[in-house]
DNA sequence: GTCGGTCGAGAGCGCTGCTCTCGCTTGAGA
DNA sequence: TCTCAAGCGAGAGCAGCGCTCTCGACCGAC
């Protein structure tokens, strides 16, 4: 009766498996070729080799599919933001910013899709759903680990430490002082990358690797991450586009 | 033979010219109703009282009368930067770049669905023309022009310098040292405002109005506006909501 | 007054999301 | 081991979509 209680999954419960993480599949190859709002489940459907009404089985209506491809995205950049930090475990807390904003840039631009479904403007008439709330943060607490380190010198008014939510510095392990300045950086972040992915930098900023770091290092200055070279507010060179 | 040199318009012109602007007005409020993504033209074309074959007649696809939308958005964002900015035109540059920024805001608050359109993520399959480009940049044109009354006391790196495009100083009249701020500037207004919008901030920022101050006030010192209370960071309350 | 160009209506094509029904298969309980 | 409810895929179908084509009606320049 209640087969979900089973260790072994039953031969049924695989091909579900199966058949869901072929959907999936086909769905995040349609949305990287056609953009969110012109993913189509019955092409989904097609390239799975299912007739369109068999994938209802699966997902209640194209929006749940897609809420599945939303997780989905913000867990991929979520990771993208922790290998790369975890790709600079040895370097200075300058760097290690850095490099997270650099990785999540470079998985910008290699899924320029699935930023936009989750960056961009939000699927009309679609609300997201609460399931997306843990995963969307974690790049939040990747940078916010590594503002943890810096000393809290910056010190905004109270008012200002008072409009971000407590939740926020308690979930980062951050001074709350410190949590204005970490929201504005995690702002920037993905304002600049949504921008370049977006076109705004179009005929404005023609090196964007060069800006980009330059923005990344700023940030990392305002959340009181102090320069490694004191007096050079210059990074090194990232190594290739 | 060409009516177009004709002076006085006749009558099917002005008919012309007013179908025209009818199924504009529909299809701005069907944008602001559900979306850019859902917008139909079967929907525009019977709130106008067309069949929607006659449509074609005014806009050769549905992608054209989105194009229409964009470039009616950018100028209508620019202005409120303007009319902002010209309102406070007696204040200081400090309090005139603040007002800009709680302009765009405010717009961008009364039209989700516009802002969306030119801030959010592209329309899938669709390229901006380059008709929007010369609309897209009067709020960029806007802060530069308050930022250049300021004094350059700014310097990135020479190679930041030369990240951006020569066109952007030019255009704003700006030092070029002081382009790379503007810049960065500019990309947190709109991504700010965009997180706000889209729904990042919940449960993130609780009080959006003194988080939004506190920024542009931060973003001011950052092009070289110097605060009006030396050594008070803090702005005047926003007068409501 | 004529006649070419413009306009709106209507039918139609292929596509979409989604629903419903119908059989086949699977696997747990008797 | 047999039975029967539940799960599953196929197919038909509905309403809507963007877009095209054709056909009458009308406007206005000549």
């Amino acid at each position: 009766m209640c087969a979900m209680l089973s260790v072994v999954p039953t031969a049924r419960e695989r091909a579900r498996a199966q058949t869901t993480e072929a959907i999936l599949a086909a769905a995040r190859t349609q949305l990287a070729e056609v953009g969110a709002a012109a993913l189509s489940l019955r092409a989904v459907a097609r390239e799975v080799g299912l007739v369109s009404s068999a994938v209802y089985r699966y997902f209640p209506s194209r929006d749940e599919l897609l809420t599945a491809l939303i997780i989905e995205a913000y867990d991929a950049v979520g990771e993208a933001a922790e290998a790369a930090r975890d790709a600079a475990s040895g370097a200075s807390a300058r760097e290690c910013w850095v490099a997270v904003w650099r990785g999540v840039r470079a998985w910008a631009r290699a899924h320029p899709a699935q930023y936009a479904l989750i960056y961009g403007s939000p699927v009309p008439g679609y609300a997201a759903p609460p399931d997306t709330l843990p995963a969307a943060g974690r790049v939040g607490v990747v940078l916010g680990s590594i503002a943890s380190a810096a000393h809290a010198d910056v010190d905004p008014g109270d008012d200002v430490v008072a409009a971000v939510a407590p939740d926020v510095a308690e979930v980062l392990h951050l001074d709350p002082r410190l949590a204005p300045a970490a929201v504005t950086a995690w702002t920037q972040l993905f304002g600049t990358v949504g921008f370049e992915l977006f076109g705004q930098y179009e005929n404005v900023v023609t090196d964007r690797d060069t800006y980009f770091d330059h923005v990344a290092g700023a940030a990392a200055s305002s959340v009181g991450i102090p320069a490694d070279r004191p007096g050079n507010h210059d990074l090194p060179r990232r190594p290739a586009s």
